[in-house]
DNA sequence: TGCGTAAATACGCAAATACGAATTTAAAAA
DNA sequence: TTTTTAAATTCGTATTTGCGTATTTACGCA
């Protein structure tokens, strides 16, 4: 991403604003299992349909779902695996980190008992 | 990051939310050359010195980049390469997308003159 | 110790974003 | 066509976030 315009950094940047909601990142957890339509979602994202609803629509404008209706329902489902790998990268850098903490929390500890 | 706990999703949330800004995009592009400090990103970024240095406390609260103050400078490189990695996926799908986009554009559109 | 420069922070405001509640739209079944 | 169910959208509100301006802090140097 070397030399990008101005209008493309912001592209970026709003595709990373798209995974930087919990409930987004739980909905797109969810869609590992295969595919779910919104009440399905909204159940076990303990999250209200409106709710599940909008953030769908924010995953699919930028192409991380796909969309189909089926009968009454729709279901949507990962359109692109690639934002897996995403996700895990970004695990790892952040367990990293959170253990780079904790060491360093231990370390200036006050000695354990025992 | 198949079975995160909420409070590890809202790490990755955070994390996510960091890379989510095209000023401290461009920042890290800034920083793909080598150290910069503050004033000199203010600069190149055309952005107020407080706002860099806001931008850049967002990315070191994130451990993506270091803060080493050197005379009466402060001086940020980047802490772990795989951001770019990560950066570069992103821009990847986002090119994909709009690709995409394109193409679908030009057939719907009416016919060229020509 | 005081001065000057660079970075960080405080404060106020405007824009963006998420959410609940209510409503509207779309589609199947009676 | 009417009814029913699922999904999308609208509206109002509270929270978050980014930024400009001004101030404070940290550091080197006279």
């Amino acid at each position: 991403m070397e030399g990008l315009s101005e209008l493309a950094l912001d592209h970026v940047a709003q595709y990373f604003s798209a995974l930087s909601e919990p409930s987004r990142l739980r909905i797109l957890n969810y869609l590992r299992e295969g595919e779910r339509n919104v009440g399905e979602l909204a159940e076990v994202c303990e999250c209200s349909q409106a709710n599940v609803s909008r953030h769908l629509s924010t995953l699919a404008k930028h192409g991380m779902v796909v969309r189909e209706g089926r009968g009454t329902a729709v279901y949507y489902r990962i359109a692109d695996e690639s934002i897996y790998a995403l996700c895990d990268l970004v695990c790892g850098n952040v367990a990293k980190r959170l253990e780079a903490q904790a060491s360093l929390l231990v370390s200036l500890a006050p000695k354990k008992k025992r």
